[in-house]
Formats: structure tokens, sequence, C-alpha cells
DNA sequence: GGGGCTTGTACACAACTGTTTACTTACGAC
DNA sequence: GTCGTAAGTAAACAGTTGTGTACAAGCCCC
């Protein structure tokens, strides 16, 4: 059988190990948000990202491992609150809905509680990096309670539109549902300041 | 070796396929409410109603069969929306709340979501046997609209409490927040008449 | 009491899982 | 150039999965 001298498609991919981390990353990303963390497989990611499946053990030591590094990588709402108060409502809604890699941070930590560690992992990170902050900058009265209550906003209208879609928030409806998202939040942003 | 003549403490268990189904039903939706479909074999569902594990195949065709035969056993609101106008809020939310089987059919669903087949039967039923009815009760104007909000904010609710649970409603303040929930559902549904 | 259908059990099967190991290859310092 | 280390690959591992099949046994009607 003829054989080439040397493989001419397959020329020796670039070794840059960033580059390969970021890859499994983002592929994680978007499959774990996706299909949550039982329905992805560490093929499945690698061969997303291009890459091969054991440098995910190599990388992140695991598959929780890589979980854990994909939604730190992307759960930050720090961004938003450095941003102007006025606008607090809108970039909220925006980031919620036009997600970067797939369905988000919310999507993904929901389509994985079912994963006992995948589970512990999202309630940790979601404590930390979002209501904690979230709350400290509602501030006094009640800000733990009202970015509860966003929260509870933001999850099931997540849930409603793209988990566990409705008709009521399909495409035809969807633009006046984000407004009407926009208004509840800002009302319960506003409890705070009659 | 000694063989007892007839085994003892194995006695045959009485054959009743009408009862072994209800066993199998009862165990798939604790099992799917509190772990998922993904993460919940097969053989789990049978151990836990103490059946052999082919009875599923049997009984539901597929994993898959059991799934929805599981949802559809569980999936009703016509008794709160039978009972009196007056307690449908309190009726809803103690429905939501004291699930009888594990963590009920809202959980079940959502933690399925990733699995492409659970995920079309639970947004197929959940239409049909939840939301358009509860529409229908609801009423003008807008019952479709103010349907869609009153699940908007149970998901919320539900997967903030039990799913990605956060601190706001750990077990010192769920009582209080029972009551928001009561008062935020009751808002929704004044909507239409104020 | 004895077929015949139903109920239940045990087991085999192939596919897939996450992880680990052994190995090859490229790059950079000397 | 060459040598060592980092980067990437392939394959094997043991465990689990859903499903199907072959077989044992109870129940009911005749």
């Amino acid at each position: 059988m003829y054989k080439p001298p040397t493989e001419p498609e397959t020329l020796a991919r670039q070794r840059d190990a960033d580059r390969t981390r970021a890859a499994l990353l983002v592929a994680a990303r978007t499959l774990f948000s996706t299909r949550g963390f039982a329905n992805t497989g560490v093929r499945d990611v690698a061969d997303l990202a291009g890459v091969n499946s054991s440098l995910v053990g190599r990388y992140f030591g695991s598959k929780q491992g890589l979980f854990r590094a994909a939604l730190d990588s992307v759960l930050d709402i720090s961004p938003v609150l450095r941003g102007d108060r006025h606008r607090f409502c809108a970039d909220m809604v925006s980031a919620l809905c036009n997600t970067p890699d797939a369905r988000g941070p919310l999507a993904m930590m929901i389509l994985s509680a079912a994963d006992p560690e995948a589970h512990a992992t999202s309630v940790e990170l979601l404590q930390t990096k979002v209501l904690t902050p979230l709350a400290e900058w509602l501030g006094p009265p009640d800000g733990a309670w009202r970015a509860a209550q966003l929260h509870i906003l933001w999850s099931g209208f997540l849930t409603s539109w793209r988990l566990l879609p409705i008709q009521a928030l399909d495409d035809t409806r969807i633009a006046s549902a984000r407004r009407w998202l926009e208004a509840a939040t800002q009302a319960i942003v506003d409890e705070g300041a009659p």
C-alpha cells in the first residue's frame, strides 16, 4: 500500500498548552451548558476542542476539575456591577440572554445539578461569585433577600425560556418577555429606594 | 453443603403486575426527581422498587417509556384547579413544596432536561397538562401570559430552593419565603381582576 | 390436576464511561 | 547538534450502562 513520505494534511499541530487549555474550556462551557454534566463525555469535549481526550486529565485533573474551571471562568458579574447604575437591569438581562458560549453559566449549573459533585461546585461558586457580590451591590435594606429575589426571577425565566421552553416565551414573544423581565428586575432593585 | 428443602426467607413474591408497575413508578419518580434522568439507572429504579430490572423493559418498553409514564402519573394540577378559588395560591404553593415522591414533577423535568428525549417529553406534558389548563383557569385577560408568569415564578423558586439551593432559602428562612411566594402568586392571579 | 399464559429471574451482550499508562514527537536551552 | 523536558497521542483498563434473550415458576381456567 502506498504511503506518502510525509503526512501532508495532518501537519504537526503547534504545541501550545495555553491555547489547548483555553480550547478545552470553551468546548466544556458549550457542552456542559447544553447537555449538562452527565450527558457530556470528556471525549466529546476534547473532540470539539480538537485535542486528545487524555489532555483533560492532564490539565484539569478530572472531568470534575474541568467543570469547575469552566464554570469559574464564566461566572463573573463584576463587569455588570461596575457599570452604570442606571444600566444595571438592561445589562443584566442582556448578559443573561446573550450568552457567549452556548447557554451560559446558569444553564450550565442547572443542567448539571443532578450530579452530586458538580452540584456542590455550582452551589459554592454561585454563592461566592454572584449572590454575595450582588447582595453587597444592592445594599441595605435587605440586600441579600433582594439578591435572592433577582436570582429566583432570572433562573425561572431562563429555565422557562431555554431549558424547559414554554410557548409563551417562543421566538415570536421573547422580545416583549424580555422587556417584562427588565421591568420586573427594576422593580426588585427599586424596592430598596422607593 | 446443607440446603434447606424449601427456600425459607425468599418465599416466592406474590405475582401482581399492577403492584409491580406501581412500585416501579414510585421508585422512578423518587429517583428521577432527585438525580435526574441520566444519573438514574434502570437497575437503581428496580432495586428501589424491589423488582427485577428487566421488568422495566417489559412494562414500559424502555427507560424513556418509564420516564414518560412516571412524569405523566404525577403531573396533574386539576385537583388544585377544581378547589376553592380563594385557596388557589395556598394550595398551589403547598403542592409545590410538599411533594409526595422526593422532589416533585418540576424538579424531575428540570433535572432531566439535559437528555434530549426526556426533554421533549417534559416540554410536551408540561404544556398540555399544566400550562394550558392553568391558562384556561386564569381566563382573560392574558390567561396564557399570566400562566407563564406563574410558571416562571414557581420554577425559579423551586430551582433556587432545592435544585441549586441558595442561602436565602435555607431551612431557617424558608417559611417566610413561602409566604412571599404565596403573595407573589396572588399578585399575578389578581392582575386579571384589579 | 394439567395445559397455557403471565409474572419474575438470571445472565449475556455490546457500547460507552473516566482515568491511567506507555509511548512518540516537537520545542527550547545549551 | 543534541539532549531534556513539555505537549500530544494511542490504547488499554475496569466499571457501568440499557437492552434483549433464555429460562423458571406461579396463577387461572378448563
